[in-house]
DNA sequence: ATACACTTTGAATAAAAATTCAAAAGAAAT
DNA sequence: ATTTCTTTTGAATTTTTATTCAAAGTGTAT
């Protein structure tokens, strides 16, 4: 009781309880606590951003789950979720990651706590990340946690290791990753790195896993290749020049949602889009940026279950639509 | 969407996520939305009022922990959860009740999400029914839900029928309950019901129960038994002379927890509590009025699991420590 | 149609929560 | 011990939320 940090925590949990249970003034609990009415808002202000506090609402709005049984149908899928999420101004592209994060975060626990899933594999990326620590701590100690890709990238927060390490924490399993590189310098370097046992056997685990949780990477500015520099400019003109809109797992998708085949697909170090292929696949994507790359990754029919942001999914949608009535005409 | 009713709650919903998950002001969602801010706010209060809004505070305090572990201790409880509740000027005994019922309506959900358990005998009283209606939806059809005493009282919108009601509702499992008085007039009208195969066959089914959720009765004017008039003031006068302090499961007890031999608790119709020790007995109680009550009903040890207010919980700890010292004097 | 009771609405206002900012309190380095 | 830099604090203020109240709307009985 004398560590600042756990006083902090204390004081914060009983200001939460008088606050959202019984519903007293940020003043009346000040005056209980003997601190200024600032500091109550400080203590609850640090329950809500350390996860202390959890809001969840019953159920969507209609629109949500209109276009949930609309993407199902059209692409197939055991299910799918629409994070709500009606843009306003003043917000980006982020502002619906951390919708979908948000919601994903629920359905992971969820999907987690039932003991069916005893492994998966996951792959990288912001929004996955966020999930991940928007996901409630559970308990499932036997659950083992494995990257489904190389695991060394240049600085980049949300890169696989710090996936599965975010996981673990949350999940308490056991968690593995790979200590190669997300994408090879060359279609050598990827081979020699497949070739080394602790590599494969490594991967062989993965491809046993009962579910895999992964993004979708888009390739303009904002997505996580360019960003993150793991592809030069040159690389990016390159890959769209070929008709690239994006990659899942780090293969490069056509927007018919087929493979393209070319030199970087190839020296992705990590499980394919092909070996996950009737296995249970949760793709997790937000962004009104990722349509092009959304869209092509559902038509390659991997993905079994989703969950999106409402912008992006009514998108998405309409852009089905019209696929539709073009193949019509 | 054209039924106002469904379009308030549709509404509500939109509004609900906007503020809770985005984070946007009333009068932002207001403008999206095209009504006024306070309409807005009405919208928010509704989807709160109505249950679909949850929030859930992750840790008690520590000091409700504290209490939880000692008060397991000295009367030999499975489970012990305190509510948090510091008590400030202008709250009675019905916010303590509150806490308790929306903290208990949080572990009975997670006590039947769970199949281990197949049917509930369900005591009465106002704590009972109000955990029952903080209850969130689960989906447990295979649930049976049984009274453990009669169900017929006049007025009171806790009593039995009623709280096998709401959790039926709840639930969506089956129900039952006993079309008897509470209380018979005479010990020859209980025998008689008592007689009647359709109610010996009700309680031998309550019998059977994997749970049992029951309240505890005090004796005071806040007393459910004399608030509903379901005992006379000369009946209650008749029974603190001859020592009772509360009533489980509507027998009278002793100070020290024994069943206290009256005609009136003889009287009953249903379960008796020497029916169920040795099942798990969950008890929920709250609101400083019943401290003569719990005290006598935790030292019957028929209880194995307690959720109890905070201030409450202090002051049994504190009573039974000073039982001990005069014991050991 | 008209009167009556009862709701629902939003502008105005009161109350509460969130933020700002300057001062005080701690660390870290000299 | 002194200086410097960072963090924490609460009074004051701004912003947001909740309530009040009068007006408009809705349905019902006559």
């Amino acid at each position: 009781m004398s560590d600042p940090k756990d006083w902090t925590k204390h004081m914060a949990i009983r200001a939460a309880w008088m606050s959202f249970s019984r519903g007293k003034t940020q003043s009346e609990i000040a005056q209980l606590l003997g601190v200024s009415q600032a500091k109550v808002h400080r203590l609850i202000a640090f329950a809500q951003s350390s996860g202390l506090i959890r809001i969840e609402i019953a159920e969507r709005p209609l629109e949500c789950l209109e276009l949930e049984e609309a993407l199902s149908e059209t692409f197939g899928l055991r299910s799918c979720t629409v994070a709500p999420f009606e843009p306003m101004k003043g917000d980006t592209d982020d502002a619906a990651i951390d919708e979908v994060a948000r919601v994903a975060g629920g359905i992971l626990a969820k999907l987690l706590e039932s003991k069916q899933i005893k492994q998966v594999g996951v792959g990288m990326g912001r929004t996955l990340k966020a999930a991940v620590v928007n996901m409630a701590q559970i308990s499932r100690s036997d659950l083992s946690i494995v990257s489904v890709s190389g695991s060394l990238t240049r600085k980049l927060s949300a890169n696989p290791y710090d996936v599965v390490q975010a996981f673990q924490e949350r999940v308490g399993g056991e968690g593995y990753f790979l200590p190669v590189p997300y994408l090879a310098r060359s279609l050598a370097e990827k081979e020699m790195f497949h070739a080394q046992d602790s590599v494969s056997e490594m991967l062989g685990k993965a491809r046993d896993s009962d579910l895999f949780v992964i993004g979708i990477g888009s390739l303009d500015d904002e997505g996580h290749l360019i960003r993150n520099r793991m592809i030069s400019d040159a690389e990016r003109d390159e890959l769209l020049r070929e008709g690239a809109v994006g990659d899942l797992m780090g293969r490069f998708l056509s927007p018919e949602g087929t493979l393209l085949e070319t030199q970087l697909g190839n020296q992705a170090v990590g499980l394919h889009f092909e070996e996950v292929r009737g296995s249970r696949v949760l793709a997790l994507v937000g962004g009104a940026s990722k349509l092009e790359a959304t869209h092509a990754a559902l038509r390659s029919r991997v993905i079994t279950d989703l969950v999106i942001d409402q912008t992006l999914a009514a998108l998405v949608q309409q852009r089905s639509k019209g696929e539709q009535l073009r193949v019509v005409k």
